[in-house]
DNA sequence: CCACATCTGTAGTGAACACTACATATCTGG
DNA sequence: CCAGATATGTAGTGTTCACTACAGATGTGG
C-alpha cells in the first residue's frame, strides 16, 4: 500500500496568505476564489487540508493567537500593571497600523457579524479574545497580590477594561486611524490603569 | 395626471424592522429576503423606496444616528468633561446590553469588513462614528478653555479615546458581555478621563 | 513494474444571493 | 368614468457562492 502523492505546497505558508485574506476582508468577505489564489492552490487542495471555510478560518487563527502568544508573553513580562498595559496598547498600535499586514486585528476584522450558517465565527473569534483578557486578568491579579494595584482595585475589570481598549483600537485601525492617533488612544488609557496602581513610594 | 397608488406601508416602521436586521446580523449577513420579512414587504417595494440594499442600510443609518443624536445631546451637556465620560461610557452599556434592541452597537456590528461590492460600507459606518466623535472633541474643547481639563489634556485624544472605549464596548456586547461587564469597563475608561481634569478646589 | 493511495487541475454542482419584468391593483386629475 | 401614474405580488433573472466529481498525475510498498 503506497503512501500516495506528496503535497505540492507547504500548509504553513499557505496559512500566512489564508490568514491575511480572512484579516484584511472578514470571514464572509472572504471568498474562496480569493483564497486559493492567494494561497496558490486550487480548491480541491484546499478541502483536502482544511475540511472547509470555517476549518481554515480556524487553522488560520490558530497560527494568529500562536504568533501573537509569543508577544502577549512579552507584554505580560513587564514590570508593573502599568507597564504591562502600556506595552499592550503601545504595542497594539504599533502592530495594528504595522504596514506588513491589513490594518486592525484578525479577532475583530474577521468577523463581528455573520449570515446564516457561520454564526459560530463571531463566538470563535469572541474565545480567542477572551483568552488574552484571561492572560491579562491572572496579571493583574499577580499585580495586586505583589502590591502593585491597589486593594480597592479590580483585576478582572482591569484586564476586560484593557481588552476593550485593544479591540476598539482594532476597528479604528481598520477603518484607516494611523498609528499616531492610536498612540494618543494608548496613552490616555494608560492613565486608567495607571489611577488603580499603589502610590510608588 | 393622476398621484398613483398610495404606499401601504409606513416607511419609518419598516425602517426600524430593517435596522433591527443590520444591526443583528451585520450589512452582508442580512439577506433581502430577511428584510422584507421583517418589513412586511416585498423586495419590489423595498426597492422602489430605498434604491437598493446599500441606500437602505444609509436609510437605516440615518434613522439611528438621528435617535443617537437625541441622546448625545444629552450626554455632551453633563457639567464637566469627567460626567460627559461617565454618562456616555454608562448610557452605553445600559443601551447596548438593552434586551429591546440586538445587543452591541449598529455602527459596530452592522458592518467591519465587507466583500467585494460592499467595500464602502465600512467605511460609511466610520464616517458615522467619527460624527459622535467629534461632538465629544467640541465639548473636551470647551472643557479645557473652561478650565475643567488640565492645560496639558489633548482634547482630540480624549475624544478618540472615549470612542475607541465605546466601540470596544459594542463588540464585546455583541459577542456576549452582560451589562455588568460593561459597566466595569466604563466605570475603569472614566478614571483616565478623570486623570486629565483639573484638581477640584 | 504493478497495485494502491494520495494529491492536483478542470470543470462543473446545486443553492442562495441581490435584484427585476410584468401583470394587476389602487389611487388622483379632468 | 376614464387616462395616467405609482404601488404591489408573483415569479422569475443572471451571478456568485461554497463545495465536489472525476480523471489524470505522482508518489510508495511489494
Amino acid at each position: 500500500m503506497g503512501m500516495g502523492r506528496p503535497r505540492e505546497f507547504d500548509a504553513e505558508t499557505a496559512l500566512d496568505q489564508a490568514m491575511e485574506v480572512f484579516w484584511r476582508h472578514g470571514y464572509e468577505g472572504a471568498t474562496i476564489a480569493q483564497l486559493t489564489e492567494a494561497m496558490g492552490i486550487n480548491p480541491p487542495s484546499l478541502y483536502a487540508c482544511f475540511g472547509n471555510k470555517e476549518g481554515l478560518l480556524k487553522a488560520a487563527l490558530d497560527r494568529y493567537t500562536k504568533l501573537r502568544g509569543v508577544w502577549m508573553d512579552e507584554v505580560v513580562a513587564a514590570p508593573t500593571a502599568r507597564d504591562v498595559a502600556e506595552r499592550m496598547l503601545m504595542g497594539i498600535a504599533d502592530k495594528q497600523t504595522d504596514p506588513a499586514n491589513p490594518p486592525g486585528c484578525l479577532l475583530v476584522q474577521g468577523g463581528i457579524a455573520c449570515g446564516t450558517g457561520s454564526e459560530n465565527v463571531p463566538f470563535e473569534l469572541a474565545a480567542r479574545r477572551a483568552e488574552n483578557e484571561e492572560q491579562l486578568r491572572e496579571r493583574f491579579v499577580r499585580a495586586k497580590a505583589e502590591g502593585d494595584l491597589k486593594p480597592s482595585s479590580d483585576p478582572a475589570a482591569l484586564a476586560r477594561y484593557v481588552s476593550a481598549v485593544s479591540v476598539g483600537m482594532g476597528v479604528m485601525a481598520s477603518s484607516g486611524s494611523d498609528r499616531e492617533a492610536l498612540r494618543q488612544v494608548a496613552i490616555v488609557a494608560v492613565q486608567a490603569v495607571e489611577a488603580q496602581s499603589a502610590d510608588r513610594t
